[in-house]
DNA sequence: TCCCAATATCTTGTCAGCCGATATATTATC
DNA sequence: GATAATATATCGGCTGACAAGATATTGGGA
């Protein structure tokens, strides 16, 4: 999985939202750190909707602006719970190393 | 930083090492999980050292065979603990969502 | 002896995907 | 009337992952 769609799917826990507010909504679970880019936004949500890890959820008109839905689904919520689990283990095996090497390095 | 990068990099902390040796660590610190392709490792290296996270070490020749190590410089151990510290972050993040739903979604 | 597997390097070509740029449309502000 | 923010979508360039193949040595099995 592609970091974008990493945080396109952590962004679609809480409720759906549409792409634009998945891209705020992304930029303020990483502290700023990631914005999103819109040219690689929409290319992730189709991508992501083809594997159904996302869907269509409904679309609304509000001040003449249409905004699409999305929500995560079942199968996104696993897909992003084993990458999360994945990351998780990644980052730990990089810094026990980091650790070790830093201890004196018992090798 | 890319994953296999990231994986590189982490193979050499404890020691150098050289091409074929990082792509049997990566597969071996991974639990075989991530087997690193050997068209992509030669091009990570590539990159890697233009970057100056890893640096030529030496070269032996071993039963007739060319061994050309790589170890990881400075820069590139402080690159590879804040990529850890970034994924670790990143990983937290999704879990926290995804326990905050599955224990209600008090949004 | 000959072929294959393992070890070891590197190059080339293809495909996926990120992202800048652009286009379109509405509302609000200056 | 121009600009910014909100909101959608597309296109093209560039980077990078990876499959495949070239090259070379050692050792084992048919």
């Amino acid at each position: 999985m592609t970091e974008p769609a990493f945080f396109v799917l952590t962004a679609l826990v809480d409720e759906p939202r549409h792409g634009y507010g998945i891209a705020r909504e992304v930029e303020k679970l990483s502290d700023g750190r990631v914005q999103l880019k819109i040219g690689t936004l929409y290319g992730v949500l189709d991508r992501l909707a083809a594997d159904e890890l996302v869907a269509p959820d409904r679309e609304e008109v509000q001040q003449g602006r249409l905004r699409r839905y999305y929500r995560l689904t079942d199968s996104g919520a696993r897909a992003l719970e084993a990458e999360a689990v994945r990351l998780a283990a990644n980052a730990r095996s990089a810094s026990e190393r980091l650790r070790a090497r830093h201890a004196g390095g018992m090798a």
